[in-house]
RNA sequence: GUGGCUGUGGUGAAGCGGUUAACACGGCGGAUUGUGGCUCCGUUAUGCGAGGGUUCGAUCCCCUCCAGUCACC
């Protein structure tokens, strides 16, 4: 028996759109959900009642930031990641595979693993499948992410097929390292942009014991329709009774097609880096706040959003606030780009649930501009 | 009042006779998709206190004026 498992509730008889839920030992969570990222074990400028406040479900923290500070044995002895940061609801912790690659300096791929320099001071550092899975066990989070290796784009057909199987040899050492039954594991799909590879990497990863899957190595760089493309010869593989997790990837847009292809979890900084640079999300696409023509607004950034941000406070103060370079214009606009893709997932499974997802996906796409 | 010094964009300032006036900050835009509040990109002085003169040519040299500033009466 899994520590987290997933539930099909309903399926859009149109799209491949899913309603479903997540059990998970900190509670059982509605899917298609976001997932807020709080990177060093914290959603940047937020505390957990208010995550809670704007319905935050499950967050992700981050493998690689934690292995080297404070590092999994500090953690560990503080009770784990749930008692440490003082979050009680759902968690998951990517793998550290990303960030060698994206921030990781010098690195070196071996079939044992990835010998990288650290981003805060030059050591030299090593992540293995086995590593990356005691690290999170240390952490403790409901959902673990098997060690992976991200393809860049563009990438070469041979290339992209050795690192696939790689990491689906990497996949099963870290499921055959992984031994705490209070937490799950998910594999993850890579490939690069090839279908056929695609389907080598789910059908082997589906032959092993996960949880659930991620969908690795999209949204890196590819167009949106090459990334549609390939979503859409990626889930078909996948089996229905796990949750599919679309690595990465948190703009509505993206999400609401990803919804259609059969995605139930995301995850991006998307929102809330943008929002610690004067952006806010809205319907129609994006309102930068600290643009000069707000100077006078003293409308809320959306009049028709219910956060917090939004019922107390205008463009004009907001604007001010950036400008001055206050931390409480960080906050609010964490708060709103947050509350609005928790509301817009929800406006997703109501969606399903009400057997008008199609319409609502091609409602949604008319009004939005990225 | 007399003498010295200084006047370059929103700011701090380079340039000191010769193509489109450096650089930094700020301003204004933009980028941002398994997170450094970081970063990156574009743009921002038809003009060098004002007027006159010398010169093929003046931010740069000369004169007058104006304004700041310091010192002394």
């Amino acid at each position: 028996m899994q520590a987290v498992r997933y539930e099909l509730i309903k399926e859009c008889p149109v799209t491949g759109a899913r309603l479903g839920k997540l059990h998970t030992p900190h509670g059982t969570f509605q899917t298609p959900m976001f997932m807020p990222v709080g990177t060093q074990a914290t959603v940047k400028t937020l505390a957990p009642e208010e995550l809670y406040q704007m319905g935050s479900q499950v967050i992700l923290s981050n493998t690689y930031h934690l292995f080297l500070r404070p590092g999994p044995e500090l953690v560990a002895k503080a009770g784990g990641l749930h008692k440490f940061m003082n979050y009680q609801r759902g968690m998951l912790t990517d793998s550290g595979g990303f960030q060698v690659f994206s921030l990781g300096a010098m690195r070196k791929i071996k079939e044992e693993g990835v010998t990288f320099r650290s981003h805060i001071d030059g050591s030299k550092r090593f992540l293995s499948p086995e590593i990356a899975t005691q690290v999170q066990e240390a952490l403790g989070a409901d959902i673990a992410m098997a060690f992976d290796e991200c393809i860049p784009y563009p990438a070469e057909f041979a290339y992209a097929k050795a690192s696939t199987e790689r990491t689906t040899r990497w996949a099963q050492r870290c499921l055959a390292a992984h031994t705490r039954v209070d937490q799950s594991m998910f594999g993850i799909v890579q490939g690069g942009m090839f279908p056929e590879l695609r389907k080598l990497s789910a059908d082997s990863l589906t032959a092993m014991d996960f949880a659930g899957y991620g969908i690795g190595g999209l949204s890196v760089g590819e167009p949106k329709p090459m990334m549609y493309d390939i979503l859409g010869q990626t889930t078909p593989h996948l089996p229905k009774d796990k949750a599919r997790y679309l690595m990465g990837v948190g703009t509505p847009d993206c999400m609401v097609e990803g919804v259609a292809l059969g995605v139930d979890m995301f995850d991006c900084v998307f929102p809330t880096r943008v929002a610690r640079n004067g952006m806010a999300m809205i319907p129609e696409g994006r309102l930068v706040v600290r643009n000069a023509k707000y100077a006078e607004d003293f409308q809320p950034i959306d009049e028709r959003c219910g956060c917090y941000t939004c019922r107390n406070y205008s463009r004009a103060y907001i604007r001010h606030l950036f400008k001055a370079e206050e931390i409480l214009a960080l906050r609010l606009l964490t708060i709103h780009n947050l509350y609005f893709l928790l509301d817009f997932s929800r406006q997703m499974r109501e969606a399903i649930q009400n057997d008008r997802f199609p319409q609502f996906k091609a409602e949604f796409l008319a009004n939005y501009q990225d």
